[in-house]
DNA sequence: AGCATAACGTA
DNA sequence: CGTACGTTATGCTC
């Protein structure tokens, strides 16, 4: 057999190559948007790539080390006993690479009480002795001794990892003037620093190939150690224990009982969507092409045997990227002919993109799997009759942002159904906290391909070409597919029977907007701004000169250089100067210049707030929010331009601000609908706690109840002290609260803090064994799911970097409670947007602030909506305590409130 | 003009 | 040294 038609087994010491990754690479430069590093990863991955497109393995397999302790660090305890601790930015990042690995199905091996060399020692000489070609690639000098005619060591080499070494008998014998079997002989002789293996003293390479040569093996050389001369004769004679040591521990072992034999260890086809999961969560993209490319073209057809059949690994094919078919323009009965034909190719549905302009539709593209169809569009034509049918049934369609396009359709007098799948939305549901969710990103990530833009020099737009609808309605419809396949049951459920519902309740609630009184904004900005002159005014006069009030530079150099102030609570640009820095010196240090700056800071933040508003508000009086439907990590909505979901309430102040929210011209008044204690009630119904589902069963103030069950007292004996701690505790829970934090927050000392924890969980025993086991089962599934099944990736959680991982922590908690919240507000208003069409009422839902939901009552429905609302939104979910609903009514939202 | 930071509003 | 957001002004870099 000759040396091409052998197979090769490729086997690598994942650990010493990784930490070489880790130091050759900065460990800045890698990091993923929440800071997990992948610089070792990321360098592993690259350098495995070239190997394997370099060396062609047919077999191939990855060895760790479990831990730094082995039979040898039995055997002897300052086994590498030199070594500084492996940096934590490193230690996280072995799972993810061994993650990776399963996801490119290349095996990984480890062995208890081994080290890896030992692995891949033993692969080495079954292969050897199975007719193989073994590439080793360890960055390990012990791995020398496996070196022979059929097994090459790769060693990276001082440049890096990306350049190896081959190292074969003859470039041993060259470089070392040994045979590769003698090698450990050398090394026990002089000695190997990095594991603390000491040598004899003064000998060195030199000597020890020296005395191999005169004697053949370290055996040899202890034989007659009597006849060498000198001071190293001395040593040797002194030191010989030293050498015997170190040879029985540099002696790696080939026999070990591995769960594989050699034949499991073939290359297969990488799992892609395991791997595109891994590679988007570690934000590889280059890599990720790299590694799609190459299997695309190798690794599927290497179906060499152990036996050593020939294996042709063909060369990398050119992978093009499939065109998005040519449009064809097509009206009237043509293009219902076409809309029939391909919708009945493609049961799924078609895809679908509005072209807008000034938020009106002016266009179309509509493609089914292999053809595109262009359509422009003017109101008040008749040419459409036949799209505007499908447009309005129910069957089915795929887009990209469905929200915002709607919105135009809407706005352009068209009605819309079938709205089946929005690959904006399945993106967030399969990443969500992602932000980058453009198609063009999504077509990169699902599709690896690029999504035609338009060339901006081009005078004719070639709708064709790029850019054009036409053509993202067809890459929309090929990313949801790839999307679907890659959404769990769960998360299609969450798509199907919540968002897709939601996204269109948003429209309409973006579209109907809702009344703010420009009268009563206008007032209550000039008032607060001449409140604020006045604050300012106050405060120079303290300090004798003017400064930017606003500057917190200029701010930390009036209190800590002019005033003098004991220093705050240390930030990134110096000291804080927030209204709880300046609290605490207000109590230790009383300057009349600290209150003036904060009542200052006050009426100038609700000022910008009242600024904001007014501008937004339209010229019929209203005020348009943008929901983000994929806005945030845990499920909620969020919104902006402006941000309808931070309108003050705390203070007075704020609450005039809620006032200018009014009933519109022609309704009767606003009705507000919120959830109380959603949170907690969700974490009852999640931890089963039954204290705590009795508490809510109970129906009686909340805190007041948990409150006497903590104090051990009668619910009319618990103080208002007693009840405002437990009350912070119960919200704390959800946030990952620590004694630390819940002693600042309570200013009591932590002792204190601690034993009112420990009182609480005595009671609700169950409620800390849920928050721990949402942690620990994150860690082993990766993710959170909420009661609905909306999933959130942690891979933060096996983090390396405490802080990193705590914080995961915290948010994996909170992340189904959260998460449930949401969902159940809003399977509660797709329900509310339903029963709003189907009883006929004139009634619109408005805003929607995560527990509450803010509608506009048209004359004579107020008790049919109160009576709606309330039953939809407390039987949204059916838990085991109650969904209690608070209900307000007034002529604006601050009189509705409750 | 674009970016990071501090600060602060909500649930 | 509690979660989830968005907006603003400041002050820096480009």
């Amino acid at each position: 057999m000759s040396d091409s038609e052998k197979p090769t087994l490729m086997i690598i010491d994942g650990h010493s190559l990784a930490y070489r990754a880790f130091h050759a690479l900065p460990v800045d430069s890698f990091q993923t948007h929440d800071g997990q590093h992948t610089n070792a990863i990321h360098g592993f991955l690259s350098m495995l790539l070239s190997l394997l497109r370099n060396e062609r393995p047919t077999h191939i397999a990855v060895a760790f080390d479990i831990s730094r302790y082995s039979f040898r660090t039995r055997e002897y305890a300052d086994y590498k006993g030199t070594r500084a601790s492996t940096p934590s930015e490193f230690i996280g990042q072995v799972p993810l690479l061994q993650e990776a690995l399963a996801a490119m199905n290349i095996t990984t091996l480890t062995k208890e009480d081994f080290e890896a060399d030992d692995i891949l020692a033993t692969l080495s000489v079954r292969g050897n002795r199975e007719g193989f070609h073994v590439l080793v690639v360890s960055g390990d000098r012990d791995t020398i001794q496996l070196v022979n005619e059929n097994v090459t060591l790769l060693y990276p080499s001082s440049q890096g990892v990306s350049a190896l070494t081959r190292y074969d008998p003859a470039r041993v014998r060259e470089k070392y003037g040994i045979e590769p079997a003698q090698y450990p002989d050398v090394a026990a002789l002089v000695g190997e620093t990095s594991d603390n293996l000491i040598g004899i003293s003064k000998v060195g390479e030199k000597t020890a190939v020296k005395w191999l040569g005169l004697y053949g093996s370290l055996d040899g050389i202890l034989e007659h150690a009597d006849e060498i001369k000198g001071v190293v004769g001395n040593n040797l004679r002194e030191q010989k224990e030293n050498a015997i040591r170190n040879r029985r521990l540099n002696h790696l072992v080939t026999d070990l009982d591995l769960p594989v034999e050699l034949p499991n260890l073939i290359r297969r086809a990488i799992d892609e969507a395991a791997v595109r999961d891994v590679f988007g969560r570690l934000e590889f993209r280059t890599l990720l092409e790299r590694v799609i490319k190459l299997e695309g073209a190798g690794a599927g057809e290497a179906q060499g045997t152990a036996e050593g059949a020939a294996v042709v690994v063909p060369e990398e094919a050119v992978v093009t990227a499939p065109r998005a078919p040519l449009a064809q323009d097509l009206l009237d009965e043509e293009l219902g002919a076409w809309i029939a034909r391909v919708s009945a190719a493609s049961p799924r549905g078609l895809g679908l993109c509005v072209e807008v302009q000034d938020g009106l539709a002016i266009g179309f593209g509509l493609s089914g799997p292999t053809e595109s169809v262009n359509l422009p569009w003017q109101p008040g034509r008749a040419d459409y009759l036949a799209f505007e049918a499908w447009l309005a049934s129910d069957s089915p369609k795929i887009m990209h942002d469905a929200k915002s396009q709607i919105k135009a359709l809407r706005r352009s007098n068209l009605s819309v159904s079938g709205l089946v799948f929005d690959t904006l939305v399945a993106a967030w549901l399969l990443r969500p906290g992602v932000p980058d969710k453009t198609l063009a990103s999504l077509v990169m990530r699902y599709l690896d391909e690029t999504l035609p833009v338009s060339d901006p020099n081009q005078l004719v737009p070639d709708e064709n070409e790029a850019g054009g609808v036409s053509v993202e309605s067809w890459y929309t419809f090929r990313v949801a597919a790839a999307i679907e396949a890659l959404l769990d049951a769960g998360s299609r459920e969450v798509l199907t029977a919540i968002e897709m519902p939601t996204l269109l309740a948003l429209v309409d609630m973006e579209l109907a907007g809702v009344a703010v009184s420009h009268e009563q904004l206008a007032a209550l900005s000039s008032q607060l701004g001449e409140r604020a002159a006045g604050l300012a005014a106050g405060a120079y006069a303290e300090i004798g000169r003017e400064v930017n009030l606003g500057s917190p530079k200029q701010l930390q150099e009036v209190l800590f250089d002019q005033l003098g102030m004991p220093k705050t609570r240390a930030n990134k640009t110096g000291f804080s100067t927030d209204a709880g820095a300046l609290a605490d010196l207000q109590a230790s240090n009383p300057h009349p210049f600290l209150d003036m700056l904060l009542q200052h800071r006050d009426a100038t933040k609700l000022r910008q707030i009242v600024e904001t508003l007014d501008k937004a508000v339209d010229a019929t009086g209203r005020i348009h929010t943008t929901y983000v439907q994929i806005g945030t990590a845990t499920g909620r909505i969020s919104s902006t331009d402006p941000n309808l979901q931070n309108i003050p309430v705390r203070t007075e102040e704020g609450r005039r601000i809620r006032a200018a929210f009014q009933a519109g011209n022609g309704a009767e008044c606003l009705l507000t609908a919120d959830y109380s204690q959603i949170e907690m009630r969700i974490m009852a119904h999640l931890s089963g706690d039954p204290g705590l589902i009795e508490a809510f069963k109970a129906g009686e103030d909340l805190h007041r109840f948990v409150g006497a069950s903590v104090f051990g007292v009668a619910p009319e004996d618990v103080t208002n002290e007693m009840r405002s701690k437990v009350k912070a505790m119960s919200y704390g829970l959800a946030y990952g609260l620590s004694a630390f934090g819940l002693s600042r927050q309570l200013r009591i000392d932590t002792k204190e803090a601690k034993q009112l924890i420990t009182d609480y969980f005595a009671r609700f025993g169950a409620v800390r064994d849920y928050l721990r086991n949402v942690v620990e089962q994150a860690k082993l599934d990766g993710y959170t799911a909420t009661i609905f099944g909306r999933r959130r990736p942690f891979p933060e959680l096996h983090s390396a970097n405490r802080m990193v991982r705590e914080n995961a922590e915290r948010a994996a908690l909170n992340a189904p409670i959260q998460g449930s919240a949401a969902d159940i507000m809003k399977i509660a208003m797709n329900r509310i947007a339903e029963d709003l069409v189907e009883g006929g009422l004139e009634s619109r839902m408005l805003l929607q602030v995560h527990d509450e939901l803010i509608f506009e009552v048209a004359p004579g429905e107020w008790d049919a909506l109160r009576q709606r609302v309330t039953h939809r939104m407390e039987t949204a979910a059916d838990l085991l305590v109650p969904l209690d609903v608070q209900v307000g009514r007034g002529d604006n939202w601050d009189a509705a409130a409750h």
